[in-house]
Parts: C-alpha cells; sequence; structure tokens
DNA sequence: CTCCAACTTGAAGCGAACTTGAGGTCACCC
DNA sequence: GGGTGACCTCAAGTTCGCTTCAAGTTGGAG
C-alpha cells in the first residue's frame, strides 16, 4: 500500500505543502507515478509523525534530517539503527526537560520570595551572580542552543 | 548603578542589535542619556535573562512580551505580580515537559522493540492508530502547537 | 470519453527573530 | 582638545519553516 500526498497529509496533519518541502530538503523520500506524482510509502508517515514530535521540542528540520540520516529510508530500520539515533538523542532530551524544570522552579520560588527583585535569592538572580564568572550568563543555557543566535 | 547596552550585552549574553529590538517590540525599557544613548537599570538584566529562558522552552517574543507586561517594569515585582505570571506558565511549562518525556519514552521503547518498523508495536505506531480516530494525529501534539502552522 | 478534484512545478510571500550596513554621534582616556 | 571605540538610527538582508499563487497535468468516477 502506498499514499498519495493527500492522504499522507490527512493521516500525519502535516499540509501537503509541508510534505512537500520535507522533501526538497531531503527529510523524507517518494516515488513517482507514471504521471509524476508523489507515492509514498507507510514507513513515511511514522517518520513524519517522528519530525513532528521532534520539531515540539525544538529541534530544527536540519538536525532532525541528520539524525534520521542514521536511520535507513528503503529498509526498515533495525535495532541497532534506533539504538544509535535513540542514544544521541536522548542526553538532548533529558537536558531540555532539566531546562524546562529549572525554569518552572525559578518560577515557583519566585511566588514565595517575589524574586527576579530581591537581591537575596541568588537562585532568582543570576546575572549577577554569573558577572563574576565572566560575560555568558551561561547557567540559563547550558548546551547547545536552539535557534537562531 | 545602570547599565550601557554593551554592558547588558556582555553580562546577559545577548547581542545589543537584539536588545535594541527588545525595545523595539516593547520587551524591555531603557532611559536615554542627554546624548541619546541607552541607560538600563539593573532588573533589565533579569528581565533578559528570563526572556532567553522562555524562549529556550519554546515561547515566543509576542508570548513573552504578555506574560511580562503583567509585571511592572517602573517598580519591583511583588509576590501577587509573581503569582500571577507563575500560575499561568506552569501549565505550559508542564505540558512542555510531559511532551519531551513522551518522546523520549517513545525512543527508549523503539531500542527494545524496533519499531517505527513494527505494526505490533501500537505506542509507537501511533499514524495507524489515529487513522482510525480521524486525521489530525493529534496524539503526538495534544494541546497548543508552539510555532507556525 | 469526459470531467473535475487532486495533483504537479516554480517563484514569490510571510512572520519570527534577529543581523548587517551605512552614515553619523557620543563619551571617556590621554 | 583630540582620538577612538562604543554608541545612535533606519533600512535592508538573512534564516527557518512553511504557505500561496499561477499555470498546467493526472487519474479515477461516471
Amino acid at each position: 500500500m502506498v499514499l498519495t500526498i493527500g492522504e499522507l497529509s490527512a493521516r500525519s496533519g502535516v499540509a501537503p505543502s509541508a510534505l512537500r518541502y520535507y522533501e526538497s530538503i531531503g527529510l523524507i523520500e517518494s516515488v513517482r507515478t507514471t504521471g509524476n506524482q508523489r507515492r509514498y510509502a507507510q514507513p513515511t508517515l511514522r517518520r513524519v509523525a517522528f519530525v513532528r514530535a521532534a520539531q515540539q521540542v525544538g529541534l530544527s528540520l536540519d538536525e532532525i534530517t541528520d539524525a534520521l540520516r542514521t536511520l535507513p529510508q528503503g529498509r526498515t530500520p533495525t535495532k541497532a539503527d534506533w539504538s544509535r539515533l535513540s542514544s544521541s538523542w536522548r542526553q538532548r532530551l533529558e537536558d531540555q526537560i532539566e531546562r524546562i524544570e529549572r525554569l518552572r522552579d525559578r518560577l515557583d520560588g519566585c511566588i514565595g520570595c517575589g524574586c527576579l527583585s530581591l537581591k537575596t535569592c541568588t537562585l532568582n538572580n543570576p546575572g549577577d551572580e554569573a558577572a563574576l564568572r565572566g560575560p555568558g550568563a551561561a547557567f540559563l543555557e547550558p548546551t547547545g542552543r536552539r535557534r537562531g543566535r
């Protein structure tokens, strides 16, 4: 069974134009009918779903492309394929979770102490502390940046 | 003590051009010297740090602006100010964490079962399941979307 | 065989979040 | 008071992740 672009769009929730765009950057593949229309293999559906999930957590299409490049597009991925991809992302996801938890806790802490205003709250008074160890305020952006800069 | 744009940039790790941009969209404020140069009060440093943290977790500058608008820029924020902001963001952050954990667990599950390829793994075979309850594949994008679309 | 919705391409447009550049001014050190 | 590095404005440019449009083609239902 193969899918038309309309079917893939309906089942993935991703617009046809976006799917064409994904193909143009090498994120997904299609075969063509004699009349030049795209046909997608089902694994593409999972691939697309995965792309959206990864986007949700802040990965760029470039990064996702890189990661998925380690998976075969033609054959079904093996455990080893997955294991490779998974381990490289896991740390990243953990970092992301930690970053959000830190912001959440910071926010919670602020309810109690009224900080972003109190000098005494070092946890929430990062700028001046960071200045002591040089510029960058790296405590808030611990590892790789998400986009831009 | 006030900060020049260069100092604020160095201490926050945010480029001067970005700081000017933030000001242009009303995210931060400055006073001017007689010679028309910007001078920032220290709370601005915390504000900027907060902005970057919030960006890291996927909030747009618009949303951050809205949220911070509930905080006073002139006076120091009170507990009540913080409490308001905090409670409105908390759920959002929780959702974000949950979403990432789901992706992580999905990834972990895949190591064991080789999915994104096995039909038997329903957890990781969302597309076909989603098709049963109509298009959208909403399982992966549970609540509000981050950007675009 | 005809029809029409669904597809095709390529180019242009868009919003977000900045950066870069040109041309000019300011402020602090010697 | 002179020099120079940090600052100013405004406009235009950049990247990402798409969408929209125009003009044409395909393929399946009747």
